[in-house]
DNA sequence: ATAGGGTTAG
């Protein structure tokens, strides 16, 4: 998280690009030596009086005279007199003035951070012509850099050639605190280049900006350095180091260095708590902790706000609540930095109720504050409480700062509220709020979650430097907004623009799968290879979760058993993928194993294995599993899980049962359910049943058209075409449109999309003939057409027309017209699969000696040797 | 005259 600061940015590129048009190139600072050369003579005339006898004793007078002027000066400014020094300093002639005096009145600026009258004082200097190098130069730079002005005082300290540590030091050091390292390290390599020798202040401070910069091949050397230069036993130098192997990962170096040393004092061992938490270790952390009490080693407040962390990140209320009591007796309960991290670990560990009294008991509050309790809210769900907390941090007169934003507009995402969203925008835009890159893509994030991907992208677009999480944000939201196509154009454009990480992997991957792009998910796989991302388990999860979608089983399965740790996600994807792909009995195996190696499922890995068991009529089984997750009594079975059962019910054509379970579940059923019931209805050819279940689904969801047409087709399936015209007529009164049947096939990376009755293919000739060609050859071979399908009441002739346009005959059809013999026909439908085309997939699967792959809206169909594998189930 | 450890989000 690189902070901008402009003005020193634009050195750091001068530097870096060797310009010698900068003022601060080394050429630069001979020039400026050499004139100061000159008139170091002439400013040492001032001092010495001249030998010759006339002019000698005028000198002399002046002389004393000067030294009262210069003596005045200094008194003035021991006494702080502010006015009258510079009064003095003013009038008095640039002849009468030492060197000594100016330093002394810059000391007392820089102390009383004067900026102002500083200025007047550098320019008092600049104006009698004195040199600004040596003891004077330093001092003025000091001055700026006391007073806040780090770039004129960067200025001036470019201006000479300088070898005092301590000012090289205070650059450095000044760059470090506002985040510019870089720069830091840029004056560090200079200093080094002209052989000046840092002490131990410089290696602490170089250490901390290598570590902040993430440059821990940097530490090592340093490292190295400090040993020779003799600093290997300076405690400043070795806990610096100490924190620098921990912020670059080096753990056990860190370890090493803290075990050999001799003198620990309270930060050695507070580096070591805090380097231990932010490597994941936290309880390791609490030993060093219990090993200070031990050896009775003063605790400070760094050692307790440290250890608090580690109780929240393990959550370990108990040692919180012993710390809390520690920290009153300590009188660190006036911090508010320890008040801050106290509700934090209380809200962390799951107690919202003594965070909110910490929150309210605190007598001075910050930003941070407030930002923990907006965050304890967002914990426990209560959204609203959240973002009212964030506008009444306003009213207190606290200004939010990056974290507290990006805060509430998580809450805002979370409850899933674009108006609340939009108000917090809004919010920035009225106060002139500086939006950065992490409040941009926090905004993005937002509207991504509340589905606004239009927003999403405005956002985007006006961030003039996006970084790899802006990319990714916009990825994801597109995948999980099912916007694929979207999705993976940027994904496009990113690999122009940007470096894709392992999370861009696991945002795009789904893409490919929701569009069964096979090819593209392949490359993308690759890609993972090439940069060594998946090794990373989300990344891993992702891969085999692509290749089920695509089709690809076995590859799913080959990623899956190389997994060496598998989380729930990773049992859970390949369950449901079993479970899409027909395999019932796998599913229930993987399930087991799951189970066996010792991972609880979940609700979702309890849909998982319930589809499983539906999408191959596993009816016993489905009831085992649903009743063992009945018993868990950390379980309540949720409405997909019901709609599952329902769906196992129906389709193993226990109509009446389903209708009888729904009627007992003791949460109101929704559309989905009904739904579920009505699609049994119709594999069952019931339709005086489909008739009272499709009122139930009409009242609950009016404007979903795919209910009307299910019935309509139950009603053309049983040939009742007066009750089909009629719901037809209806859906055309009440305005609503059916989503139209589309199929889809990729080619070398390509989609080739076709709707029913398409002819305006390129191909549409060859393809027709083709399916004609099959049709006939079915008949000869004894298939007669499933009529019912079309869903017309017209003669047989123009119904085997309408038929033969379905759009996954049309896919199919240009897959075997295009691919070599032999390669695997793959093609995704956006609806289920009609009945009519299930059959000649069968079909064409024996006599072209094809497989053919079907994914629909529901699962997939392997077509080989002239049998399906849903056997029936779908 | 300059230092090393310390709170909040995603």
């Amino acid at each position: 998280m690189a902070k901008s600061i402009p003005e020193f940015s634009t050195h750091a590129t001068c530097y870096s690009h060797g310009n010698k048009s900068s003022y601060a190139t080394p050429s630069n600072c001979f020039i400026h030596f050499t004139t100061s050369s000159r008139t170091t003579l002439l400013s040492s005339n001032l001092n010495v009086p001249r030998s010759s006898s006339i002019v000698g004793s005028s000198a002399l007078l002046t002389h004393t005279i000067n030294n009262n002027i210069n003596a005045k000066i200094c008194k003035f400014c021991e006494v702080g007199n502010i006015r009258n020094a510079m009064e003095l300093l003013r009038t008095s002639k640039s002849s009468e003035l030492e060197l000594n005096t100016y330093c002394s009145i810059l000391q007392l600026f820089a102390e009383n951070k004067s900026l102002q009258e500083g200025k007047m004082v550098h320019s008092i200097i600049s104006s009698n012509g004195i040199p600004i190098e040596g003891a004077l130069g330093a001092k003025l730079v000091f001055m700026y850099v006391s007073c806040g002005d780090l770039r004129e005082g960067r200025k001036v300290f470019d201006q000479f050639l300088n070898d005092k540590v301590f000012l090289w030091n205070l650059m450095m050091f000044e760059y470090a605190k506002i985040g510019a390292h870089h720069e830091s390290i840029y004056l560090f390599n200079k200093m080094q280049n002209l052989g000046i020798a840092g002490n131990s202040y410089t290696f602490s401070c170089v250490l901390k900006c290598f570590a902040a910069v993430g440059k821990a091949g940097q530490c090592k050397r340093i490292h190295g350095n400090v040993l020779k230069l003799g600093f290997g036993s300076y405690n400043t130098v070795v806990n610096s180091l100490i924190s620098a192997y921990f912020k670059s990962g080096g753990v056990e170096s860190a370890h090493k260095l803290f075990d050999e040393l001799i003198d620990r004092d309270v930060v050695s061992w507070n580096s070591m708590i805090s380097g231990c938490v932010m490597n994941g270790f936290s309880q390791d952390g609490l030993e060093f902790f219990v090993r200070m009490l031990v050896l009775r080693v003063g605790v400070d407040l760094a050692t307790l706000v440290n250890a608090l962390v580690a109780c929240a990140n393990i959550g370990n209320l108990a040692l919180g609540r012993a710390l809390h009591a520690q920290g009153v007796k300590g009188c660190f309960s006036r911090e508010v930095m320890f008040n801050n991290t106290l509700l934090d670990m209380y809200s962390k560990c799951g107690n919202l109720k003594d965070a909110i009294q910490v929150f309210e008991k605190i007598g001075q509050t910050t930003v941070v504050s407030w930002t923990s309790t907006i965050a304890a809210y967002v914990r426990e769900g209560l959204y609203d409480d959240a973002i009212r907390l964030f506008y009444e941090m306003e009213t207190k007169g606290v200004r939010p700062d990056t974290y507290a934003v990006t805060s509430v507009l998580h809450a805002c995402a979370c409850s899933n509220s674009l108006d609340k969203g939009r108000g917090v925008h809004n919010y920035f835009r009225k106060n002139n709020m500086a939006i950065s890159l992490p409040v941009s893509n926090a905004l993005m994030d937002m509207y991504a979650k509340c589905g606004s991907m239009k927003e999403a992208h405005l956002v985007f677009s006006q961030i003039p430097v996006k970084d790899a999480v802006s990319w990714n944000i916009m990825i994801g939201g597109y995948s999980k907004n099912s916007l694929p196509s979207e999705a993976l154009k940027l994904f496009a454009e990113m690999q122009e623009e940007s470096r894709p990480d392992d999370i861009t992997m696991a945002c795009v991957l789904p893409a490919c799968g929701s569009l069964a792009a096979l090819e593209r998910g392949r490359e993308i796989h690759g890609h993972t290879l090439r940069n060594g991302f998946s090794s990373e388990l989300h990344v891993a999860n992702a891969l085999v979760d692509m290749y089920v979608k695509c089709g690809s089983l076995s590859h799913a399965q080959l990623l899956f058993d190389m997994i060496p740790k598998k989380d729930l996600i990773s049992w859970t994807v390949m369950i449901a993928g079993y479970g899409m792909h027909g395999f019932g009995n796998e599913a229930i195996a993987t399930f087991e194993k799951m189970r066996a190696a010792g991972i609880e499922p979940d609700e979702i890995s309890f849909t998982s294995i319930l589809y499983a068991c539906s999408h191959s009529g596993l009816l016993n089984e489905g009831w085992e599993f649903f009743n063992s997750m009945k018993s868990q009594p950390s379980f309540k079975p949720k409405l997909e899980h019901y709609a599952c059962m329902v769906d196992l019910l129906a389709r193993t054509g226990n109509l009446s049962k389903a209708y009888s379970f729904i009627e007992t579940m003791p949460i109101k059923p929704d559309a989905t359910i009904w739904g579920a019931l009505l699609c049994g209805c119709r594999i069952h050819h019931d339709v005086e049943l489909a008739e009272k279940v499709a009122e139930h689904v009409f009242e609950l969801e009016p404007e979903n058209t795919g209910y009307y047409v299910l019935l309509a087709n139950i009603y053309a399936e049983a040939e009742k075409w007066e009750e089909a015209k009629k719901l037809r007529e209806k859906i055309g009164r009440r305005g609503l449109k059916k989503s139209p049947g589309s199929s889809w096939i990729e080619i070398q990376g390509k989609f080739a999309v076709f709707v029913a009755g398409d002819t305006s293919h390129p191909q549409a000739k060859d393809i027709d003939s083709l399916l004609k060609e099959l049709r006939m050859k079915m008949k000869s071979e004894g298939y007669s057409p499933k009529m019912r399908y079309a869903l017309i009441n017209a003669d047989d002739t123009v119904k085997e027309v309408v038929l033969c346009g379905h759009s996954e005959k049309l896919a199919m059809a240009f897959g075997i017209l295009n691919l070599p013999p032999g390669r695997t026909i793959r093609v995704t439908k956006n609806l289920r699969v009609c009945g009519d085309c299930h059959e000649m997939a069968k079909f064409m699967s024996k006599t072209t000696k094809r497989e053919i792959i079907l994914r629909d809206s529901n699962r997939f169909h392997h077509f080989k040797d002239g049998s399906c594998s849903c056997r029936g189930f779908w």
